[in-house]
DNA sequence: GACAATATATCGGTTTGTGATAGATAGTGG
DNA sequence: CCACTATCTATCACAAACCGATATATTGTC
């Protein structure tokens, strides 16, 4: 049994997965992020900052993510970037195995008759 | 522009997507779906019946799944029957399709496994 | 300088999720 | 036939999650 096993963060919010998903390409901060998640979803998924940042404020909390002390050269002062913890790492890929896992029910059941 | 386009109810709350998913099985009571739900993760998400229930209604109120008249022969007799509707139907395919990319994104970016 | 885009942040309310509990019927072993 | 457990639907009251609107300030562009 791993220190703090990724299941017992199972199953992930949906904003938070969203989110950890987003910081996976890399440090990113905030603003980044609602982009990333609109523009990776085709638009579908519209984070606003009233989401973004509570999650990620949930997310530092309960240790799946944290600010980073580091700053690109010639940055943005306003910028707070923010990395996954390994323990984010972790739970992010649970948490995908389980929603492929899903997903796979799904398309196996709906396949005959694809509308 | 499809009569209720089902890229309108996404992203579909986690709880409804479950429900939706157990459904695509065939017609269930409540009852099998709490089980469904259950069994098919591994007993990583437990659905209590505040969670169905209220979910339910909201599948139903939102023409996305239907209750049937149609009884099995030797049935109890508290038993509801469940079923989703054709918007039910596509509205889960379209959420697996967004799912499965957020997926893909994801394990491409984990993928090295460096932890 | 005017204006839009960037960037973080919070308030207040809505929606969603859930443990506890309830009541009733069905099945099982004694 | 009784006790006991499992099945089955249902709701309450609360907690967690979500999000539109708004605020504030800075940066980039014309």
């Amino acid at each position: 049994m791993a220190a703090s096993d990724p299941h017992a963060f199972l199953p992930l919010p949906q904003a938070q997965f969203h989110v950890l998903v987003a910081l996976t390409e890399g440090e990113r901060h905030g603003y980044a992020i609602m982009q990333a998640v609109e523009s990776s979803s085709d638009g579908v998924v519209r984070m606003g900052p009233a989401t973004l940042y509570g999650t990620l404020k949930r997310l530092v909390d309960s240790g799946l993510a944290e600010e980073t002390a580091h700053r690109p050269a010639d940055d943005d002062e306003r910028r707070r970037y923010y990395r996954l913890t390994g323990l984010g790492r972790r739970v992010c890929a649970a948490e995908a195995d389980r929603l492929a896992g899903l997903v796979r029910i799904a398309r196996k059941n709906l396949r005959p008759g694809l509308a």
